[in-house]
DNA sequence: CCTATCACTGAACTGCGTTCATTTAGTAAG
DNA sequence: CTTACTAAATGAACGCAGTTCAGTGATAGG
């Protein structure tokens, strides 16, 4: 029985997740240092490395996490949302652009985590997506009844990067601060535009 | 008059810049080492620093180079395209995806460079994006001659945005590879549908 | 040809993630 | 309770980045 130990374990590891967490959230991904962290959790730098792989790894459990409020947010929005499939659509992308406004350092450090080249995307990541890919193609297919899965799954994925695009250029600084209204607006447009007619 | 020393430190600027193309060409920014550079360039490495601030601007001195030639691709395809100001748009967008695509590491250099926060974007960057901006608000003027310029900035923007976005994530190695027809097809899909009626 | 200037050099400095010999704490048996 | 074994925690040390700077040598003007 390892009680006593792998209580420990366990508590330092939600213990550096939650700094961690803080720190990315109030400083970005680039601020994270594992001798600050170390200090802040009150154990020796080794220590993580005792919990997790290497401070990736870390990034990696804030980042499900991240995703994982994400995924929330955007269920909570789509909740009290109308009928209407295209104003549902409307609703969880704007939920998306809320979210990474609101928590943008966090939001940020889901994409500009380094992935080991080759190494594949986790599998919490893939199961995420999938998830934010449901909300979209749930009300695609109540607007296009007459379209095959490949047809929709198309239309999914165009329209989640068409959003993504959208609110990832509207907030990056090099644009000079796009006001959120018009990446509202914009994401608006596309939507209701692309789901009308045909 | 600096004739000999300055025409010295020109050449090695050129140089590093040729060497650092093609080393985040080749391997990705990441790869960009200051001692890997200077040797490659048969100088010190000391020799960077009296010709760039830091690496950081070499790698914007490279990144201007590969919008250049972004932009001198997207204006060829252009230049043999249909009349049809909705065809033209495709046309520009799928240029993007293909220069993209074929430059994959250096194009994502052009995004991945960290600025320093709260430093403004470089002038060259504005004046370049403006003009890729440029290809895809005319044709917009043409097909949509009653909205005024604000509406037609903002369309502007959130198509190139869209188009940015279905290339990233298509690009992206966690989407575990989307293929380029798929790619093209969604940019197609989006701009064909959001240029058509209104 | 001389010399004041300025660019070049590369060893040294700083700061990072990560490792590992050592110390310390926990567990089970006597 | 004591002892002996095991495993975790420690933090100094390592390797490897970008960057700096005192020493050196070339350059250009007199």
């Amino acid at each position: 029985m390892a009680t006593k130990t792998e209580l420990r374990r366990q508590e330092l590891r939600d213990n550096l997740i939650i700094i961690a967490e803080r720190t990315i959230a109030q400083k970005g991904l680039t601020a994270l240092r594992a001798r600050d962290l170390a200090s802040e959790a009150g154990c020796a730098v080794g220590a993580i490395y005792n919990v997790f792989g290497d401070l990736t790894d870390l990034v990696l459990a804030v980042n499900a996490r991240t995703f994982h409020r994400l995924g929330a947010d955007v269920a909570e929005a789509l909740a009290d949302a109308p009928q209407d499939p295209v104003e549902q659509l409307v609703i969880v992308a704007q939920a998306y652009h809320r979210f990474a406004s609101d928590n943008h350092l966090s939001w940020r450090a889901l994409f500009d985590v380094e992935r080991a080249p080759g190494e594949a995307a986790p599998d919490w990541y893939l199961q995420e997506m999938g998830q934010l890919f449901t909300y979209i193609s749930d009300p695609l297919a109540v607007i296009f009844p007459d379209h095959d899965s490949q047809d929709l799954a198309l239309l999914t994925r165009a329209l989640f990067s068409s959003v993504h695009g959208i609110v990832l250029l509207g907030l990056d600084e090099a644009s000079a601060g796009v006001p959120s209204d018009d990446i509202d607006r914009m994401i608006a447009l596309v939507l209701r535009q692309i789901t009308t007619s045909t």
